[in-house]
DNA sequence: CGCCTGTCTTGACGTCCGTCGAATCAAAGA
DNA sequence: TCTTTGATTCGACGGACGTCAAGACAGGCG
């Protein structure tokens, strides 16, 4: 494990972060886009945008990789790869029971980012 | 991102867009996942995602490429560029009038975004 | 017309991203 | 222990992205 990965994002939106006035409301400040805007581009590849998709709309709330993987036509590696990319923006969570891996959706960023697209009747009206 | 890119989109999710059952309520299909991903890819950016903002919340809902340009340490075609982009996922409108040009946020496909990610209580409650 | 100001486009550069094959790790059985 | 199966990591390749400097374009004003 040693050498690189300095930076490990895996944000954690959980906690702290005030969170976030609709973007329409207030000017986003410089800080809340610098978290937040990982999160978006982690759900910018329609891949990934399907994978959280599975993953939130699982039956148990959790979803098997070897249930994602054959629904795409892309090797084992490449959907690792993008189950790690959404892991580290804190959009899901993995854990290891058995010979399999399960993701599980992290609905409170979810929650986060859909508030902050949030538009108001008035912003609405207005555009 | 995912290869092709079969022409360059100027999404238009006004119109048709049978626009999406939250993403944790049904899976989203192919197709939709090909549409919505570049304009969450397009707030990928932490000064795209101030730019949206920006506009959003502007007095008038529309904001001069003149204000926003001073408000990063970027250059001007940088910030353009990054308009383009916006206007390019359908986010914004640019239109001018005289010297200057101006933006303006479409709240529609913010809405449509923001339900894709919206978290119905029973799926909250589930995770 | 000519000049100035504001904005966009072009071309280039370095970096990051999506993808794959091969290697590695982890758990379960023979 | 050795083998098998599932998942991740590693190394590499091609393409896309963010940024800038320089040039082009548009509108206003002498």
């Amino acid at each position: 494990m040693s050498k690189q990965q300095v930076s490990f994002p895996v944000v954690d939106l959980n906690a702290d972060t005030p969170c976030c006035p609709p973007l329409a409301q207030r000017r986003v400040p410089a800080e809340t886009a610098a978290v937040l805007a990982p999160a978006f581009k982690a759900l910018g590849d329609p891949v990934r945008l399907q994978l959280m998709s599975m993953i939130a709309s699982a039956e148990d709330g959790e979803a098997c990789v070897c249930d994602l993987t054959p629904a795409f036509d892309l090797t084992g590696p490449t959907i690792s790869h993008h189950l790690k990319t959404l892991r580290e923006a804190g959009l899901v969570d993995a854990e290891r029971r058995g010979t399999w891996v399960y993701y599980r959706a992290r609905p409170q960023i979810l929650r986060q980012l859909a508030a902050l697209l949030s538009i108001e009747p008035a912003a609405a009206a207005r555009a």
